[in-house]
DNA sequence: CTCTTATTTCCATACACATCGAAATGAGGA
DNA sequence: TCCTCATTTCGATGTGTATGGAAATAAGAG
């Protein structure tokens, strides 16, 4: 993963309304979730709810479907998994995020 | 972690310049680097550095302390490990990121 | 006490993000 | 086709973030 992605990423999961939708459609699954299903459980009006999702979709971390009259969102599993092992690489040291033990290894790109 | 608190810190690596900033503190170890030599490595601005350095020190990511006449930042590992298992624990299924195996088991705070 | 170095704070400016009602779009049902 | 539901887009507004030069603060050295 590339530094301008994990940043992308983090700016979408850096805000309480979309930190808690990402959570709500990792909890939904593979079935996800549609918007106005998301609006409801969590009292946010659809308008702002949808400018969350786009925030979201853009980052990569939500996957967006058309299924009848509903748009179902889903989480992006593998994108929160490269975000994740990004951090883990980059900014925490090799084994459980203690101080880095040798300096020499290369995390990953620039 | 808190929800709250996993937003600060990700809104504080939200930024490529500041996500620089941690990845390079990582890398310099419980030694950490001083203010200045964090501006020359990455050309930014002390002035600018300076905003970048207090946003991740108010997040908790950073520790700051005085020797001599400089400011010495270091990365503390274990709000960034927090954040990481935050992370893992609600925003990832159980096993490596993958959907979700059982709907039951209940990740964290609310 | 003054000089020099290291860093922050202040300030103005520009841009990006968040909010949410109202209007527009997309899609099925009668 | 017309109606209704689901959701997005638009638009206006307020707030927050980013930038960087200039001035202020902090601390050791002579």
């Amino acid at each position: 993963m590339q530094s301008a992605t994990a940043v992308s990423a983090l700016g979408a999961l850096a805000n309480e309304h979309r930190l808690a939708v990402f959570r709500l459609l990792v909890q939904a699954g593979e079935d996800g979730l549609a918007a106005g299903a998301i609006a409801t459980a969590l009292a946010v009006p659809n308008s702002s709810l949808s400018f969350h999702l786009a925030h979201l979709t853009q980052a990569g971390l939500v996957k967006q479907e058309r299924r009848g009259r509903s748009l179902i969102y889903s989480a992006n599993y593998a994108a929160m998994n490269g975000l994740v092992a990004y951090l883990m690489e980059n900014c925490c040291a090799a084994s459980g995020c203690g101080p880095r033990p040798t300096a020499g290894d290369a995390p990953a790109e620039q």
